[in-house]
DNA sequence: CATGAATGAGCGTTCATTCAT
DNA sequence: GATGAATGAACGCTCATTCAT
């Protein structure tokens, strides 16, 4: 018979990673002290080691939430009838929605997964989680000819990764970027490596004539 | 009158800066202390403050001098005779050749520009130097229509500052990350992206055949 | 109306003592903590409280109970026909029967004493209790003309407690101490301060020859 | 080219070695905190911990110091002409000369022993120097016919080495302690265990007819 | 100019104790 | 009475910086 009930202390415990977010995503892992979550979360310093062991924990804790959270917008991903539609409002979400403090600090967990072994395992794990969502995503996009990829679906996947990750990391890091430019010309890249193929709705699929794929050179990888 | 040469005193900053790129880039910023690199570089803690007025001073120090080699870099780069070419070999530099805390220092860099104005403003410049560098080189390439850029030079060069920033975050984070892959597939986003003319030596640029521009769909930006 | 009934709270003290004793012992006063105990005794930090004010308290209750104790096994020695036996058996059990941490705790207990008043008082008037128990033994024995000390009770006594706190700090303390060779050894060095002088069952103690005390000196004090 | 000359170091060294000694017989190695120390011997905390790495290393330093010391006398006892006498002398010091705190710090010693690892062989390489020391000089002195042992000599050691702990545990717990008495008491306990030859200046020593050792009566041990 | 011992504010964390439930 | 989450003053220790030598 706990003094507070289990919902009270999952939303104490939430109000601590919120705090503890902002504090970091401010002033770094290193320059924020616990004292300044403390004060954030207007909890005393011994309360916060009730939920989390250690500062390092409370990071962890940090990043596996952010994992869950995405976890439930990709799901939403796998579902939307119009893939480059949903990529484009993933991208828009993240790069335009999402809070400045949100990307600060995602660049400051990559910095500290360069040396941290248990950030680095929970960012690979999450990281994981989204290749293979859309290496699944595109597989079955692929086995029902709604898209049709210029090169192979590992590599076009690991290429948008790397262009996900650079337009946060600008978006971060340049105080100029402009995102309502970029963002287009970003998927206007990625279209040709996805090659959606066009939904004619109520007609019947697939006409002899369908030119797209020739158009689409295949880029290069290690096998054809 | 000093007791030491302007050129010993100048071998000395770069030997203390030297050590504390390998420091930084070990164990971040925040987990390196002077001692450390005093240690490293031989230095007594005292004597280091003659070079650097603080550690921020010094992290400052570090960015500057990478500013200066990139320069070298890129005037390298305006000279190459294929462009492409060069833009693959430089991404080859940095991902392949340049050892791994390079890149753990340019991630703890970006980190520390979120929240240190000082350095913030020492990487924009730097920022600004590549992305001008960039813009100036491909409008007199398309000026002699040796590109065809697909989009305007300013998006395109984005574009390629977009990539080149995910690519050393991917190397830098993703242990998993298969630069020999990856290199060649990001060649090729970039390739229609600038849309370089086959140069024929010494022989008429073919005209009669309608040029590539036709099939480089503009992408793209607010103003097309 | 209390919820418990007062053998249920007394056994609950008990086991709180019970487990303190075994912490206590294990890591000393100042690295046991209120938890320690609590988690051991499988009570609430809160609950403790109810039995014991305080940290120091609960210390002060653990000699308090260990005094109680020492009082019931003072009885029986006063009983023993044979006082030379029945106080080697003592010195068995306090060295060998007991466990460890019984004697990491009395040493413990007597650090604490030399700054903790409370404590101090604890232990003196325990000590006290001891050394007046041998002194009206001893005075009854001898006269009974059972013992003929060597020299005053007092100083007897004296000696004999000096020489038994020795064994148990060393005991203690020393890991190569062989308690088998120890014993008697120290066993041969009290008897002729004590001078018991055998008892022939059912038969006139013998008093034609020169008695012990002759060849036991009297020994050192102010007064002879 | 050091700022302070080694003596000054040392200096610096012992005296933060003094007042800690005060500090930690007042209170307890764990009531005393860093600070307390560093108040008492007017140093910074940050200073202290260039001498010492740690609490601990701080606590070893102290029994290594004591060591040392304790080396010096017993250089002095195995010189003496009469070795009860210097035996006396040495009992005298530890237990009337040398202030309280002293023993207070022995006996917080002792029970951190019995946890503390490091401090445990600290500790117990002094004790094993002061046993070895002693059974040499035993050993010595019986050959030279100067004393004639009662019992083995390690037993006889033994059992001075428990007396002696006897009586710093008891001058240091007790407060009713009254050495003037209990000192001479003690000697006299010893000496037949010993039993020193009464060496007759000037005249041919042993005699046949030398009566002491008869009167000794051999006291138990493992082997005669 | 170089040295390195010294400084001292502040770090992450602990734990005896309290009190709303 | 019992509970256990909360409190908050310390704790041992660190480290950027200073300054007497």
């Amino acid at each position: 018979m706990p003094k507070i009930s289990a919902s009270a202390q999952h939303a104490r415990r939430e109000r601590i990673l919120d705090h503890a977010e902002r504090c970091f995503a401010r002033a770094g892992f290193h320059r924020t002290t616990m004292q300044d979550i403390c004060k954030a979360a207007e909890i005393s310093p011994g309360a916060i080691y009730t939920y989390f062991d250690s500062k390092e924990a409370l990071i962890a804790g940090l990043i596996e939430r952010d994992r869950a959270k995405l976890q439930g917008q990709f799901a939403g991903l796998a579902q939307a009838p119009d893939f480059m539609a949903a990529l484009a409002g993933l991208a828009e979400h993240y790069t335009v929605e999402e809070p400045d403090y949100k990307r600060a600090l995602f660049i400051e967990m990559g910095a500290e997964s360069t040396r941290n072994p248990q950030v680095a395992e929970t960012m690979r794990s999450c990281d994981s989680f989204v290749r293979d969502s859309f290496i699944a995503l595109l597989t079955r996009l692929a086995a029902e000819d709604r898209i049709r990829p210029s090169a192979e679906i590992e590599v076009v996947v690991g290429l948008m990764l790397l262009m996900g990750d650079g337009l946060l990391w600008r978006r971060a890091v340049d105080p100029g970027f402009d995102a309502r430019t970029m963002l287009p010309a970003l998927m206007a890249v990625i279209a040709p490596l996805v090659n959606p193929v066009p939904q004619l709705p109520h007609a019947p699929a697939r006409q002899a004539t369908a030119p797209a794929p020739a158009a689409a050179p295949r880029i290069a990888g290690e096998s054809v």
